[in-house]
DNA sequence: CGGGTGCTTGAGCTGTATCAACGTCTGTGG
DNA sequence: CCACAGACGTTGATACAGCTCAAGCACCCG
């Protein structure tokens, strides 16, 4: 299991370089940039998705992060995903309707909107694409369910670890960051509810990996000292994170 | 939040049932009756998706149980969802190419394999029976959200509920059952191991809530005595499962 | 009958939650 | 330029939901 660390070009689109495999003929390659037209800019605390209203957009994320949640009936939330540059926003809510749950930007973001029209005429034009879009649901997909596993399966020490390792490694293979190190926006309530603990027992934990001189949260800078170590102790597996 | 009690018939076949949407001319008729063909038997315990070889096919469960689990390394199994008569198996296994989790019967099974060519081919030819399985996909991906939620949200009661409504509503929705009563061949352990608790644990919740006259689940039968009620204990909100 | 598989119950333990307080930084308005 | 409010992080004390270990029971099937 061995991670091969690209040097990493931030001056190269994120979602460019994830879709890229997908690009055979320059007609897809025509239609993969309109998808990447109309930009927009948005702020921090910005709804993306609703589950208040049917969506009429999904999104591609080019800059900045974003988190997708439910929001429970007793006022607490579960995080589900934390979305990096490169990824889609909200497709699954365009194509099942209506969903309860959000997306909300943690960052200033740049995205650009993708309708529904577009996403049907893709289907027609290009089956190689179509297969794009097939594929970051599953890709998508994978990461919830291995979500799911590291909070049904392990202990709050591994699950912290095991998703700052995965975050590293999405970052890094859209070209952001080394995989060891990373500028994380997220305070450490987002994380807690993204790992289905509390805040203060997360804090406990990171002051432990801290101490153990294994992990650093600090300052919204993410240092991961001995990255080895750490993906056994939280049975790191990335294959579910395999670029096509 | 009503759900339309449908009278099922156990006769008409779940998979066409479901997709039914999906299908506006005669060709794409024939095309989904050729997903049904090739048949086949398997007997409970058989693995149908192994994370040890490459995916070779999906499957399209007709009749029969199976469940969907990450095996850990300490030997102890997250399951993140049961599957149920109309669908897929393994999916996202083909997509993804390799992914760390297995299929396995959990009773005797009827199944059509689908190859990767065929669903290629498919992609040509029909736009709507690409968004079938783009759809199939995204539901799947919906539940397994759910289930997250249902895992790193709620108590243990309320997971139970959950998963018991979810599994009730799934099985009417293609024809199987009234809504709260069905025959549930899982274990207490696999059901245990579905909402990541000890089977132990779970056995006391159950018996407490037999005791409340709210749920009963012996001799393979779960039924749901007062299915209101049910349903505001666990916050449980169908959205997720609707069909198109 | 004997052995396996699944269910049930008890006793004691522990990881994580809850509640509460305090510290630190940052941005804002007087 | 200071004062103050509001986020966020940190720490302590205590409570409890769910776990572990262990044993007994009831089938079913060979």
């Amino acid at each position: 299991m061995e991670m091969t660390m690209k040097k990493y070009h931030k001056d190269i689109d994120a979602f460019g370089r994830k879709l890229k495999p997908f690009v055979a003929t320059s007609a897809e390659q025509v239609l993969l940039t309109e998808f990447s037209s109309r930009r927009r800019h948005m702020d921090a605390g910005e709804e993306l998705v609703s589950s208040e209203q049917p969506p009429r957009f999904a999104y591609i994320l080019h800059e900045g992060w974003a988190s997708a949640y439910r929001e429970m009936s007793n006022g607490t939330r579960q995080i589900f995903d934390f979305r990096l540059p490169g990824d889609f926003l909200g497709l699954l809510s365009l194509v099942m309707h209506r969903l309860d749950y959000n997306v909300v930007a943690l960052t200033e973001v740049v995205v650009s909107e993708v309708g529904m029209d577009k996403l049907i005429s893709t289907f027609r034009q290009s089956p190689l694409l179509s297969e794009a879009v097939l594929w970051s649901l599953s890709r998508d997909a994978a990461i919830i369910a291995e979500h799911l596993i590291n909070i049904g399966r392990r202990g709050a020490m591994e699950r912290i670890v095991h998703l700052l390792i995965e975050i590293g490694y999405r970052l890094n293979q859209v070209g952001q960051s080394p995989q060891d190190s990373y500028e994380c926006p997220l305070t450490q309530k987002d994380l807690a509810e993204a790992l289905g603990i509390t805040h203060v027992h997360l804090n406990r934990m990171l002051r432990q990996l801290r101490n153990d001189g294994l992990l650093s949260f600090n300052d919204h800078m993410v240092t991961l000292h001995d990255l080895p170590t750490l993906m056994r102790i939280a049975e790191f597996e990335p294959n579910y994170l395999q670029t096509r």
